[in-house]
DNA sequence: CCGGAGACCTGATAGC
DNA sequence: TGCTATCAGGTCTCCG
């Protein structure tokens, strides 16, 4: 589901909600999510406070004073919310975590299971974000010359490239397609042909309509929430995701749907060729 | 090392 | 009314 200002809506949405509350006793479904889970480490953040909502690209993560920490990717279809003990159990509800002391508890629902939650120790915390590019959100313009750098030295198409979350972290296939349509880069140019205009012109883009979607608290198309249950404003906005057929709003041009690495790029021929 | 294909899942929708 | 096919905010692993 979420991409990178889908989660950091996300993470802001469930700080609200979850900072200075103790977790209850942990109840899961035992199912398998991306991987096994292992809720035998997850049960001992029981009785912890919460004192931290943060994420980094599309990794989030709940901090208490103890260790380890909760590390969630919401994959596909994975919501994590907060919501009253009395509000019906939605169908692949596979976590449920009460909050002491409240009539609320923290749910994690995932239909496709390509999502994960799981407990991170800071070692473990360490690896993952140095797997991962730099984040939009906290990147600067001393950053870019190496993200390009990176960049340049790719013969995929540059589509591809902006997925790569080792390459930069938080970046989806809506805002892939948007932050090139923006920039006026076709999808299928490799990122070693890409003259330095070109990139000087997509970081900006990407970090602008990355910024944007959150502002809107991203865009929901399917049943992407926020930590509290709605919707976000983005989908308005988006000006060739899931409008093909319709007209580019630049130059009246069709806007095309193509396939690369078996995912979905939209995009403008004209103002993009 | 890199890139491409397929796997992992459920649900909604379109077309016959 | 079924069926089949395709599509969906992602990532991991296997293979050449």
């Amino acid at each position: 589901m979420p991409e990178g200002p889908e989660v950091k809506t996300v993470a802001r949405t469930l700080a609200e909600q979850l900072v200075g509350h103790v977790l209850g006793l942990l109840w899961h479904s035992h199912a398998r999510l991306r991987r096994a889970v292992d809720y035998r480490q997850l049960k001992k953040l029981e009785n912890h406070q919460i004192d931290r909502v943060f994420c980094y690209g599309k990794v989030l993560f709940i901090s208490t004073k103890a260790k380890p920490h909760i590390m969630a990717q919401l994959g596909m279809t994975g919501q994590l919310k907060v919501t009253a003990l009395s509000e019906p159990l939605a169908p692949h509800t596979h976590l449920r975590w009460p909050l002491k002391n409240t009539s609320k508890e923290l749910r994690y629902v995932d239909p496709r299971r390509f999502g994960l939650i799981d407990a991170c120790d800071e070692h473990s915390h360490r690896a993952i974000i140095a797997k991962l590019g730099p984040d939009p959100f906290s990147m600067t313009e001393q950053d870019f010359p190496a993200l390009i750098a990176k960049m340049k030295k790719s013969s995929r198409a540059i589509k591809e490239i902006l997925l790569d979350q080792s390459v930069i972290a938080g970046v989806g296939n809506i805002y892939a397609s948007e932050a090139l349509y923006r920039a006026r880069i076709n999808p299928e140019a490799r990122g070693a042909d890409l003259d330095e205009r070109s990139y000087q012109a997509l970081i900006p883009a990407l970090i602008d309509i990355l910024r944007l979607a959150y502002e809107n608290s991203g865009t929901s198309f399917s049943n992407y929430v926020d930590g509290s249950g709605k919707k976000g404003d983005n989908l308005a906005f988006l000006k060739v995701f899931q409008r093909t057929g319709q007209t580019c709003e630049q130059c009246q041009a069709i806007i095309k749907r193509i396939k690369q690495g078996g995912r979905s790029t939209f995009y403008c021929p004209q103002c993009q060729g």
